[in-house]
DNA sequence: CTGAAAGCGCTTACAG
DNA sequence: CTGAAAGCGCTTACAG
C-alpha cells in the first residue's frame, strides 16, 4: 500500500551519478555543475524523491527543528505571537516543533524529552515560567530563548517588552486624563510579568503622589476581570479609573461592571488594558491599551535564533522593548463630566 | 562551550553492557532483566544520556511525528482546536510539528517539504482548504487527516462537524422564536465549510416556508461583521433575526450595529453565531450559537492518528457528529415585545 | 536475557 | 567538479 520512499541511491542510479552528488545537488553552495544539478532534480522528481530530513540532521549532526513550548492559546496575544512566530521560523526555513507547557515543566525529564528531538534551540513562550520550572531547564545542552519575558534572575537570553516602562505608561495615562482613585487589578500571582506591570503601575501612581485606590489580583484571564468588578464595583465608592494587567482582565471587568452594576465606560470610570490584542479595537470595548511590541520582538528573537542555528556569536542576551499606549474611547474623558 | 552529547555507547560502556541492550532498556516491552534496567537508567543519568528520537526513527522506519498544518489562530476557535490537539498528541506520546498554511499550499513543494520530516500523518485544521490545495495533496505517501471540514469530493479522512445539521439548528432556532424576516451573514466564499452553513440555514428556513431576507457575505472575521451590519442595518428594513457563519462575524456585527445604527439585541433584531467560542459567553454578546462538538472530533481524531501511527486498520474515514445549540440572551425574545 | 553485526538515509573530508 | 569510504546514533533480526 505505502510504496516505499525514493532514496539518494535511487536517485544517483537513475541520474548515473553518485550518492555524494545527490546529496551535493541538495545543499546549496556546494560544488555542483548546474547540468549535473538540474539532471539530479529531474530523475529525483521522476520517483519523487526527497532528502530526508532526519538523516541529514544526524550525519550533519545541525538541527533546523526549533522547539516553541507554548502556554495558554486562549489568550488572543500569545495565539497572535505563536502564529507570528511559526511564520518567522519558516521564513528562515526552520520548523517549530511545539510543546504545551504545564506541570511536568518543572521536571527536568519534560525538557530532556524535547532535546530528544535534537532542537536547535528551545523557545519559551509560555506565560508561566516559575521558579522550579527555571530550575529545571538550567543545565539544557540546548540553548533556551525566553520570549516575551524575562527573568532577570536565570541569566538566560530572553527578548521582552519593557513592562515597568508600559505600566508606567498606563498609570500616567490615567492620571493625565484627571483620574484620581485609581484601582488595580493585577496579574497572575508569582509571576514576573505580573510583578513587572504592578510595578509600572505602581510607579506611574506614585510620581503622582498617588496611592492605588485598591488593589485587586487577577489571574489574566477574562473570568478574573468578572470577578475582579465584583470587588470593586460592590463597593461603596468607585474607583474613577482602572489599570487592568492585561486585555482578557480589561474585557471581563468591563462586560461584568456593565451588566451587575450599570457602570458606564468612560463617564462613571476610566479603563486602560495591556497587551495590544486585537479584541481591544473590538466596538464592544474599544480599550485603550498598553500595545506589546510585538513585530520588534518577533525581529529580535529571529537573530537570536539565526546566530543559535548559524553558530554565531548570540550577541546581547536581554532586550528590552518599548511599550506603546494605544488611546481609545475606554479612558476618554467625558466632555459632560 | 557546548558539550558533546552522551550516546547510546557511552552508556554501555558505563554499564558494561552492550549497545543493544541499552537499546532494549529505553524500548518498551522489550526483553531486559529489570536490573539490568534500572544499572543503565542510572549510568544514563550520570552521564545525561537521553535516546537520539532521529536517529531511531531513522532505523526503526518509524515516527512520532505529526505535522500539524493550521491556519489563523485570531479565531478563537482554531487556537482552542489547535491547544487541544498538541496536548492529545502529547497524550499519545506524539509531537507535532506545526506548519501555517498559505498562498504556496496548492504546490507540490509545500507539503513534500513537510513530508522531509518523515510525519507519521498530516492533520490538516485549517481553514481555507481550496480546490488547488487538494489536488497538490493528492498523491502524497504520507496519510492526511482533515480536522474540523470534511471534503466529500476527496476521499481523505476527516472529522468534522456536521455543519448542515448545526446550520439547520440555528435557522429553526431564529424560526421557533418567532423571526420572520431572517438575515444571513455568509462565510468565506469558495470554502466547503462556509458552503455547508449556509445549506444547513436556508434548509432550516425552507422547512418553515421562508424566504432568507437578505444574503451577505462575509469571511469569517470580525471585520467582515462589521461590514455586514452596515449593509443589512443601513436599509430601510431591518430582519428581525440573523444568522451568522461563525461567532466571530457575529461580534463585529453586534459591535457595529449597536454603535452605528443603535440596533438593541435582541429587542430590535435576534442574532445566532457558529462555533461555540469561549468569547461567545462574553457578557458584551451573550451570544446564542451553534457549539461544535470538538471534544468528540478531538477523540475522533485521535483514534485515527493512533491508527496510523500503530498500523492499524483505518477505519471509516469520514464522521460528522453533531452541533448543539447553545441558547444565549442574544436571540431570547424579549418579554415585552 | 544478552551481544555482534548489519544497516536506516544521508553528509563530508579526502583524493583525484 | 566528482566518487569511494567512513560514519551520525540508533534498532533489530540472528544466534547463543
Amino acid at each position: 500500500m505505502k510504496k516505499q520512499k525514493a532514496t539518494s541511491n535511487d536517485v544517483a542510479r537513475l541520474a548515473g551519478v553518485s550518492r555524494s552528488t545527490v546529496s551535493r545537488a541538495y545543499t546549496p553552495d556546494s560544488n555542483v555543475s548546474e547540468k549535473t544539478r538540474q539532471k539530479i532534480y529531474k530523475c529525483a522528481d521522476e520517483i519523487g524523491y526527497r532528502p530526508n530530513a532526519l538523516a541529514r540532521s544526524l550525519i550533519s549532526q545541525r538541527s533546523n527543528i526549533i522547539a516553541v513550548v507554548i502556554g495558554d492559546l486562549i489568550n488572543p496575544f500569545h495565539a497572535l505571537a505563536t502564529q507570528q512566530i511559526v511564520e518567522r521560523l519558516r521564513d528562515m526555513k526552520l520548523v517549530p516543533i511545539v510543546f504545551q507547557i504545564g506541570q511536568d515543566a518543572a521536571t527536568k525529564e519534560y525538557w530532556q524529552a524535547i532535546e530528544e528531538y535534537q532542537v536547535a534551540a528551545i523557545l519559551i513562550t509560555a506565560l508561566n515560567v516559575t521558579e522550579d520550572v527555571q530550575s529545571a531547564i538550567r543545565g539544557l545542552d540546548t540553548p533556551c530563548i525566553l520570549f516575551n519575558r524575562s527573568l532577570a534572575e536565570v541569566d538566560l537570553p530572553s527578548v521582552a517588552p519593557d513592562l515597568r516602562q508600559g505600566g508606567h505608561l498606563a498609570a500616567t495615562h490615567l492620571v493625565k486624563s484627571g483620574c484620581r482613585r485609581i484601582a488595580i487589578v493585577g496579574g497572575l500571582a508569582g509571576t514576573a510579568t505580573a510583578e513587572q506591570r504592578m510595578n509600572g503601575f505602581l510607579s506611574g501612581l506614585e510620581q503622582a503622589g498617588l496611592e492605588p485606590f485598591k488593589i485587586v489580583s487577577g489571574n489574566y484571564r477574562y473570568e478574573g476581570g468578572a470577578k475582579a468588578a465584583d470587588e470593586i464595583f460592590s463597593a461603596d465608592t468607585w474607583p474613577d479609573g482602572i489599570l487592568c494587567a492585561n486585555d482578557l482582565l480589561a474585557f471581563g471587568l468591563i462586560d461584568q461592571a456593565r451588566k451587575a452594576y450599570h457602570a458606564r465606560i468612560p463617564e462613571d470610570v476610566l479603563i486602560v488594558g495591556f497587551d495590544g490584542t486585537p479584541n481591544s479595537a473590538w466596538g464592544a470595548y474599544d480599550l485603550t491599551t498598553i500595545e506589546l511590541p510585538l513585530d520588534s520582538m518577533l525581529t529580535s528573537v529571529a537573530r537570536m535564533v539565526d546566530n543559535i542555528v548559524n553558530d554565531k556569536p548570540t550577541g546581547e542576551t536581554e532586550e528590552a522593548f518599548a511599550c506603546r499606549l494605544i488611546p481609545r474611547s475606554s479612558s476618554r474623558r467625558s466632555t459632560n463630566r
